[in-house]
DNA sequence: GACCAGGCACATC
DNA sequence: GATGTGCATGGT
């Protein structure tokens, strides 16, 4: 099993190259990203975090003592946004409550705690806890999304309709960087497969028409 | 005009 | 515990 893994990964590798993710600039832009994609495309996302940069917003506190209203109608173009800007809010006052509005302090916690505090927040379900985990945080934990279970749903690893932890805990537990055992973290691996496989479900494993002629893991 | 996008909370059974 | 629904914009 986990060698089937290994060769998604290769051949994903080199017929794509390295991903470079997560898109942004700071660990604090990933979080911000990471709520406002809930559901939505990447480039609608852009466009709302492009208004909170061009007026200097992207900083916690700046950011919390936002009015609802303003806030909402800077990140319109994302979707959702009464409810996305209610989350922000919600994870800033655990960010400020918590670590003082500061990455470094947060970096400092466990993944299992700061998993379980994530999940606290409302609006924080275990994807976008893990890719805060992951991307902003630099810890090793696998991000799972819709893309991850389509393409392994599709490929037979797993069940269709499988869930979050199942899933998760393939990757986990199987996937074996070269030269280490199985179920060892691999933070640098677990970013570039996720991106990866995002990669692959954008340009080829498509919710309606797949393009599975074309597809590298063919 | 329908369909889709890097989910989540909440209601109801 | 499983299933259904609201949230919303912008690109294809």
């Amino acid at each position: 099993m986990d060698r089937n893994l290994n060769l998604i990964y290769q051949k994903l590798y080199s017929y794509f190259g390295p991903q470079h993710w997560w898109p942004a600039r700071t660990p604090f832009e990933v979080i911000i990203g990471a709520i406002l994609t809930q559901n939505t495309n990447w480039l609608n996302v852009e466009k709302a975090i492009g208004n909170l940069k061009k007026y200097k917003l992207l900083q916690p506190v700046t950011l919390y003592k936002l009015p609802h209203k303003r806030l909402a109608s800077l990140i319109r173009s994302a979707g959702y946004y009464n409810i996305k800007a209610k989350r922000l809010k919600s994870f800033l006052k655990f960010f400020i409550k918590y670590y003082n509005g500061s990455i470094k302090k947060m970096s400092k916690g466990s993944t299992i705690s700061l998993r379980q505090q994530l999940l606290l927040v409302n609006g924080i379900g275990p994807e976008t806890a893990d890719s805060i985990l992951l991307y902003a945080l630099d810890k090793p934990v696998f991000v799972v999304d819709a893309y991850t279970k389509r393409i392994l749903s599709r490929h037979r690893f797993i069940p269709e309709g499988a869930g979050y932890d199942e899933t998760q805990n393939l990757f986990m537990n199987n996937f074996s960087p070269k030269g280490r055992p199985a179920g060892s973290p691999n933070i640098r691996l677990f970013n570039e497969y996720h991106a990866l496989l995002v990669k692959l479900g954008k340009e080829f494993c498509l919710k309606r028409r797949p393009k599975c002629e074309m597809c590298p893991l063919k």
